[in-house]
DNA sequence: GTTAGTGTATTAAGGTCTTAGTACAGCAAC
DNA sequence: GTTGCTGTACTAAGACCTTAATACACTAAC
């Protein structure tokens, strides 16, 4: 996995997790692999990964149990919600950054339709997390 | 103006100024505001402000004439090329989002249609700048 | 009991970001 | 010349992030 430069990678793995749980990747109450061996996959440091772990589960999206491992919370409404409120967000940001640039929605659902299916969806650059690449 | 915790203030910056000379809020070839003053203006410190009109500058928005101010590019044809770019970055970034939860194209489509006159469009909370709000 | 595997906590080091304060060079107005 | 405004440069401090290397408590398997 690659990460933004300049944005804690502990944040971008709450997100990348959170992504793998509500698309079944991680199903409902299964078991997440270790913090030594995700760190080892995603080539950052173990306590890196259990700061992103902490914050999940402080978002009620997993469990500890403290000698058996991790797992995702068995509480499909909440994974849901989760669901629900990433693609909330991820449109709200789109809309307030289209509508900064003088954008009218006719245009912004075109500009959407066109580059869905445009070939490249590369993060482009995405440098330090504020949309900010050229 | 509001800023992320977690990601760097001068890149947040970066896009704010682009945004500013793009919509014409900056008009091509006028001056900008000195950084002692635009520090002021956003509560950050006037280094901060140099660091992202540096950065500008690089990106060809913007030039320094040392002792009378900066100035915006009056080259339009680089302005219409960032105003497009920031849209392009803007929807891939959505659409990069909206893939990964699982959406199709006419689901990402109405969720947009259905936001942008929903109401409220604050980031509603934009930590870290990896998008990992809940 | 021993071994191996969990999550968790701790300390230290190095890096970047932000702020603060200061200083300098150049131009314009008086 | 003096004053005031520009952009620019520099150092220092503090905060946060990341890595590294341990160490501990607990459970399960043998």
């Amino acid at each position: 996995m690659e990460f933004d430069t300049g944005a804690p990678i502990w944040g971008q793995l709450v997100t990348e997790f959170s992504r793998r749980i509500v698309t079944g990747e991680w199903a409902a109450g299964s078991r997440i692999p270790g913090v030594r061996e995700l760190a080892s996959e995603l080539g950052v440091n173990p306590n890196t990964v259990q700061r992103a772990l902490a914050e999940l589960e402080r978002r009620g999206l997993c469990r500890s149990e403290r000698t058996a491992g991790r797992f995702v919370t068995s509480d499909e409404e909440r994974i849901d919600a989760i669901r629900a409120e990433l693609a909330h967000v991820a449109a709200d940001d789109f809309i307030r950054r289209a509508r900064g640039l003088g954008m009218r929605p006719a245009q912004a659902l075109h500009l959407i339709e066109e580059r869905w299916t445009h070939g490249d969806h590369t993060p482009a650059d995405g440098a330090r997390g504020g949309h900010d690449d050229v």
